[in-house]
DNA sequence: CAAAATTAAATTGTACGCAAGTAAATTGCG
DNA sequence: CGCAATTTACTTGCGTACAATTTAATTTTG
């Protein structure tokens, strides 16, 4: 026992999933590569895809992202042709995305994605269940937290 | 059963731990920005203050940081006193990291972080120790690929 | 022993991630 | 209505992250 017991990394939470969450995205780099995207790219294609219309507000609700990070990548799968960007007519300060042919079509290309990630992360269903549950749960309480503060 | 539930950002367990430890290291900011340390500082002084000396090397491996991230953290944190840097004797491609006095008195400041993060992260004990020893599980995964692939 | 291979850290280039500040549009309040 | 407050996205600046390359030192090998 040792005062400085609570300032060593192995005691630390929060070290484990930061490390944890930068190994798998780069495991996910080789794969993504093929198709041209970034992690981030990746994700925010994921809600698009879903949701095929969704403004940078809500999308960045979705991801934990503000605008600073969301507007470059936006732009860039734009570039890409995978989304089209345009203001809302109802309110000219909400930018709309939406899905293209090209972007559609990127979908179907991505689904080797998770298969080929699949064999990466080498826990038991039931380790992988508690933690996406705990997981979710810190989630939706920071999510409350970020709406008590605004 | 959609042909693309695969791609569903809900069905990822990437995106949880990605968007949490951000959640989490963004709760760190304004306590750290007390000490003028950024996160990626504040794991470092950890393991430097437990090992007193370590090269970059082996920090890198703690840390699962390479080089191209640690170099400039390194410089700044000799700039603000807390550590020294100097090449081994036994080996010029080393690059041994010492702390300083100055540092030593940093770790004393420190002790508040853990102390006001405490009622951040609002999970049980047990889901905290489930998700530990998962985390880990993964991470000693990592580290052996790491290994066979070197 | 000398050349080749390996290792360690630094450098370069690209892409986030976020806080803070800006500008334009909208809402709310007196 | 008209102005202040709010909201939305954009921009700027700083600090990571990491792949790839470079440079120097050390080790391995023929």
């Amino acid at each position: 026992m040792d005062k400085y017991d609570s300032l060593k990394l192995e005691n630390q939470l929060c070290f484990p999933l930061y490390a944890v969450s930068k190994e798998i995205i780069r495991r996910y780099k080789p794969f993504l590569d093929e198709l041209d995207l970034t992690y981030t790219q990746y994700i925010t294609m994921m809600v698009i895809w879903e949701a095929k219309c969704i403004n940078v507000r809500d999308l960045g609700h979705r991801l934990y992202l503000d605008s600073g990070t969301l507007t470059p990548v936006l732009k860039k799968l734009e570039k890409k042709g995978y989304i089209a960007r345009c203001r809302s007519t109802e309110d000219e300060r909400s930018l709309n995305i939406y899905i293209t042919e090209e972007g559609e079509a990127l979908r179907d290309q991505a689904l080797i994605i998770p298969q080929k990630m699949g064999g990466c992360i080498s826990i038991s269903q039931a380790d992988f269940e508690a933690m996406y549950r705990t997981l979710y749960q810190m989630l939706d309480n920071f999510s409350e937290e970020n709406e008590a503060e605004a």
